[in-house]
DNA sequence: ACAAAAGTGTTGGCAATACACCCATGG
DNA sequence: CCATGGGTGTATTGCCAACACTTTTGT
């Protein structure tokens, strides 16, 4: 038994996964996600946290199973059934080098930037992607994806890059204040440009609601 | 690791899952869904066909993996991780007397005539009844609950006892002759009433489609 | 003053809802 | 001929998508 969990942050506007690359066995050199045997008398939703904790040095605020990969042939050395997990985190700045278990981490835009994976990591991808996708449009996911604060250009970027297609501004803006989920900060966002109003999530835990 | 499956049929418009009853063990007695340990070597997918298989005697159509429970205390005896599945068969008279494994198997309409369950079962319960509603909303799940031929009031009756909620008859038609996945066949029920024409699905793979 | 990003309303089309009567058959 | 369930159409509403100009700031 073994979890594994894809890790999505964003990075200048652009969704990135966090890889590992693998330092031993057959698959020595391909890049995974991180993840671990779980310990006897472990929750599974333990055992992800802790992976991650020990990968990334982080404590993710959002970790939820998605899928669990059993083919007996998905790990050349042995059977070990996984259970995939996704999680998000609002910084990818702030992971640091994984442990010595790895020969090093990084990460890859997605879609399309991931090298090949090992065992099944690319189909453990899509599922996570899919799932993301798919809870943007009725939860309030994006919540652990952003910074506490952010401006409605950023939360829009956001759901352009994971949505993989771009939204009609003022359209996107009546919508999520239709639902009441935000609150508008006193402060704003200077640059050199028209400053923008900062807005937080009203509650940071997560909410079923028909947001798209 | 063992698999374990609620198993949904329509029994006379009402929604029953099948449940078997412990016959052994510190639960003896309580009702469960039917399940067992993985064979090493085995496919996930492959180890629920084949306890439904035993406990029930048939092939199922539809058979799909929802959620993995993996509370070290979910099970007295020892830390077993359970797959859940959730199978749909046409004709709950089909299933036979379950293996010697169990004491009894039998059909109980869900949500509500359910009798206490083993293990974390009344949460997969819960589980496989989410998923089951909404995929009835975005796939053509329904093929798999129907006999090969039905009527348009059966359809909808589906519906109406999965969803726990009516459906005005005439919108409802509207909306599925729109999807175009139902084809009329030439001949008719015939009843104590006037004849209701007959429909099949016109494909009996899963397919992903906006339905409701 | 100009460049760049932030912010804001209206309209048209489509899809979902609500709703009530006639039809075909068996007994 | 009557009881019972099968089958059908329309009007209204609300929602979503499309669309362009004004405002605010820094330089």
């Amino acid at each position: 038994m073994a979890v594994d969990t894809v890790l999505f942050a964003l990075e200048r506007g652009r969704l990135k996964a966090f890889l590992v690359q693998l330092k031993s066995g057959p698959l020595r050199g391909k890049w995974s996600f991180p993840g671990g045997l779980v310990r006897v008398g472990e929750l599974l939703d333990d055992a992800a946290r802790r992976e991650l904790r020990t990968s990334t040095g982080l404590e993710c605020a959002f970790v939820e199973q998605l899928f669990t990969f059993g083919d007996p042939s998905r790990d050349p050395r042995s059977h070990v059934v996984s259970v995939a997990y996704m999680a998000l985190i609002p910084d990818p700045a702030k992971v640091r080098a994984p442990s010595a278990k790895y020969a090093a981490g990084g990460w890859f835009e997605v879609p399309g930037e991931l090298p090949p994976l090992a065992y099944d990591h690319a189909l453990m991808a899509d599922y996570a992607l899919a799932r993301l996708k798919a809870k943007l449009s009725y939860t309030n996911i994006a919540a652990f994806v952003l910074p506490r604060s952010f401006t409605f250009k950023e939360l829009e970027d956001l759901y352009a890059a994971i949505l993989g297609r771009t939204l009609d501004r003022r359209n996107f803006r009546r919508r999520i204040q239709a639902m009441g989920l935000l609150k508008k900060l006193p402060h704003k966002r200077y640059g050199p440009h028209r400053p923008a109003a900062l807005y937080s999530f009203q509650k940071t835990t997560p909410q079923v609601v028909q947001i798209l």
